[in-house]
DNA sequence: TATTTTACCTATTGACACAGTAGGTAAATA
DNA sequence: TATTTACCTACTGTGTCAATAGGTAAAATA
C-alpha cells in the first residue's frame, strides 16, 4: 500500500510544476488548493528537500521549487524517497541477508517477479506524464 | 507490502499440495516443515477454512486438506482472502464513496493503472505454478 | 470408556507505523 | 522593524502486524 506521504508528495510535485511561474510558491498555496493540512505538508516536503527533488526558499517571497524539469522526476524516486523500497515483501526488502530458507523457498520468484514489474512500471512513468497540458499546440 | 499472513497462506497451501496423499495433513507437520510457529499458522488456516480454500477435520487422524486441484487456486484470491484487496492506494479499495477530488485528482489514474497490473499478475498465477513437480516425466 | 490427537475458539500483548497536531525558531524580504 | 515564509522538535491517538497464551470440542484409537 502506498501511504499518503507517497501521494501527497507527487500531488505537491505535479502541483508545484502546474504552478510553476519562475520563482518559489509558498507551500500555503498548495495546501490550500490540494486540500491537504499545510502542517503535515511541512513533513512532506522536507524529505523532499533532504532528498534532493525539491529547494525551499525562506523569508517573504520564499517557498518551494522544482530543481529539476518534471519529465527529469520519475513517479519511482518519489515514491521510493518518501516511502522505502517498493518491494512487495520483506524478504526482499532487508536486503540480502534475509531468511535462511530463501535458496530453497518456493514463493520467493513469484515476489522477485512482481517486485521487478512494479519497479519498472514506476520508474518507467514521469512526473511530466501527470500534468495537465498547458499548451495544447505543442 | 504483503504480510507473513498471505505468504504464508500460500506456503501452507503448496506444502498440503506436495504433501497430499490422500487423507488429512497435521498443522503440526506442516508447520514443523516450513518452521513456522503452529499457534500461528492456526490463525491462517481458519482464515483459508471460512474462506472456502480449505478443509479441517478434528480428531486423531485428522488436519488439513486442499478442496480443489492445486491448478484451480489463484495466488490472488489466497492473497485477497488473507490481507483483504490488493488495491495499492486506499483511494480504490474503500470503493466508490472515495474522496471527493477522484474526478479531477491527476494521479488516480496512475494507481488505478497499477491496481490492474497488480490484479492481472496475481490472477493469472496459480498454487499449482509454484509446485516442484514430482512427476518430472510428464 | 478413557486417552490421545487433532482442530477450533477467545483474549492478550508488545512493537511499530500511519496520519496527523502543536508550538516554536531562523531566515529573508518589504 | 514587521511580516512572511521555511524549518525544527516533540507529541499523540489509532490501528495493524506478528505473534503468544490458554483453553474447549471433536474424532479416532486402545
Amino acid at each position: 500500500m502506498i501511504s499518503t506521504k507517497g501521494r501527497y508528495a507527487i500531488r505537491v510535485m505535479i502541483d508545484l510544476a502546474e504552478h510553476d511561474h519562475g520563482s518559489y510558491i509558498p507551500l500555503k498555496d498548495v495546501a490550500a488548493r490540494q486540500m491537504i493540512s499545510k502542517k503535515y505538508l511541512e513533513i512532506i516536503v522536507k524529505d523532499l528537500v533532504a532528498g534532493g527533488l525539491l529547494t525551499g526558499m525562506s523569508g517573504k517571497g520564499g517557498g518551494y521549487r522544482l530543481c529539476r524539469k518534471p519529465e527529469e522526476y520519475t513517479l519511482g524516486e518519489i515514491i521510493e524517497l518518501m516511502e522505502g523500497p517498493l518491494a512487495p515483501v520483506a524478504c526482499l526488502a532487508e536486503g540480502a541477508r534475509a531468511c535462511p530458507r530463501a535458496a530453497s523457498c518456493e514463493t520467493l520468484p513469484v515476489w522477485a517477479e512482481y517486485d521487478k514489474l512494479t519497479h519498472d512500471f514506476f520508474y518507467s512513468r514521469y512526473l511530466s506524464d501527470l500534468l495537465k497540458r498547458k499548451e495544447e499546440g505543442e
